[in-house]
DNA sequence: TAGGCCATCTGGTCCT
DNA sequence: AGGACCAGATGGCCTA
């Protein structure tokens, strides 16, 4: 049978830690077959039970009976530990316990300050987290990317910043970055259609860079790029980005929310680094996703052509999201 | 079902 | 002594 020591947090039930769980229970491994062998795994409980053995406490306390531990203790050489006491037991306890919940928060705190990094990386999506080895390769390679593109060794233009950028990513996380800074072949396909707020003309792929199973991704991880990254460029006075034309960042009439959140990077990927292309009359490409009809009309008005729906629309196109502004990707 | 990712517990070590 | 930090172990969840 299959018991649970736990549930996590946020999952609507009370946490219960192994060592709650097993009060009023602490028979040997050996002893009670209706334990959970689990309760005894290495890195658990069978470890307590051994610090327990090995910690210092009054001699005069009532002990418990472990006739299955005397006698290995009188095979083991080194110092003669001392015998469990149940007071002994209640103060691990406690300590125990003690130190778990300040773990618990330690890593939430961890956690806590990943997820503030994964929202002012270029492709922040609330729907699809980078993991956090991800997130750690993307934000060093992101500082290594600003660095030199602000030491004028690297055109945030170039090829070679993005090569930076998704240096030693895995390969969903370089798709979701390269989808959502616009560089893939498949508008609309680089997206999850709950990030997707917006169709592009395919831009010209980097090439080799980035690879995609065709047609697209089977569950890519693709998020969109923060619009809010483009407004606090904005707002930059003096600062190396600052020749843009504010159209650059808002055209085609589509409104952008207004940006109250923390500062974010100064970088506009996605309006310097893809190359102003032709839109292509075969829009959109044969993929299993169908702009939504703000996706059209987004087209229509960008582009002048008309989009040929060939499937169901996908409608989960979330309300609350504005529709992103997808001029940001032409330069002038 | 395997593998990746994650949360948690745990004991050890170091520091104050 | 107690707390912070770390790494190992474990099991759950999710996805290909």
């Amino acid at each position: 049978m299959m018991i649970k020591p736990y549930v996590r947090q946020g999952e609507g039930e009370e946490v219960v830690s192994p060592l709650q769980w097993m009060d009023g229970d602490m028979s040997s491994p050996d002893g009670d077959t209706s334990i959970p062998s689990h309760r005894y795994r290495a890195g658990g409980v069978t470890q307590q039970t051994r610090e327990m053995g090995s910690e210092d406490a009054e001699e005069d306390e009532e002990e418990i009976e472990e006739g299955q531990e005397d006698e290995n203790e009188s095979k083991r050489r080194g110092p003669k530990k001392k015998r469990m006491t149940k007071a002994r037991q209640e103060r691990f306890r406690a300590r125990r316990v003690k130190a778990n919940a300040r773990e618990r928060s330690r890593m939430h705190g961890l956690n806590d300050a990943l997820e503030n990094l994964r929202s002012i990386m270029p492709c922040h999506s609330k729907t699809q987290k980078l993991s956090k080895i991800e997130t750690l390769r993307l934000a060093r390679n992101y500082i290594c990317a600003l660095s030199e593109a602000l030491e004028g060794g690297l055109s945030t233009e170039s090829r070679a910043f993005m090569e930076t950028l998704c240096k030693g990513l895995s390969q969903p996380t370089t798709n979701l970055v390269a989808g959502c800074l616009q560089l893939g072949p498949t508008p609309g396909a680089g997206m999850r259609p709950e990030d997707r707020h917006g169709v592009q003309p395919p831009p010209a792929p980097l090439g080799g860079m980035v690879s995609y199973s065709s047609p697209g991704l089977p569950s890519p991880p693709y998020g969109t790029f923060d619009s809010a990254h483009l407004l606090h460029l904005r707002a930059m006075k003096g600062g190396p980005y600052e020749n843009h034309s504010p159209n650059e960042y808002n055209a085609g009439g589509v409104g952008t929310p207004p940006y109250d959140g923390p500062p974010t990077p100064p970088l506009s990927i996605s309006s310097n680094l893809v190359p102003k292309q032709e839109p292509s009359p075969h829009y959109p490409p044969p993929h299993h996703y169908s702009p939504s009809p703000v996706d059209q009309v987004l087209y229509q008005t960008q582009t002048g052509y008309d989009v040929h729906l060939e499937g169901p629309y996908d409608s989960y196109h979330p309300p609350h999201m504005p529709p992103r502004q997808i001029t940001s990707v032409y330069r002038d």
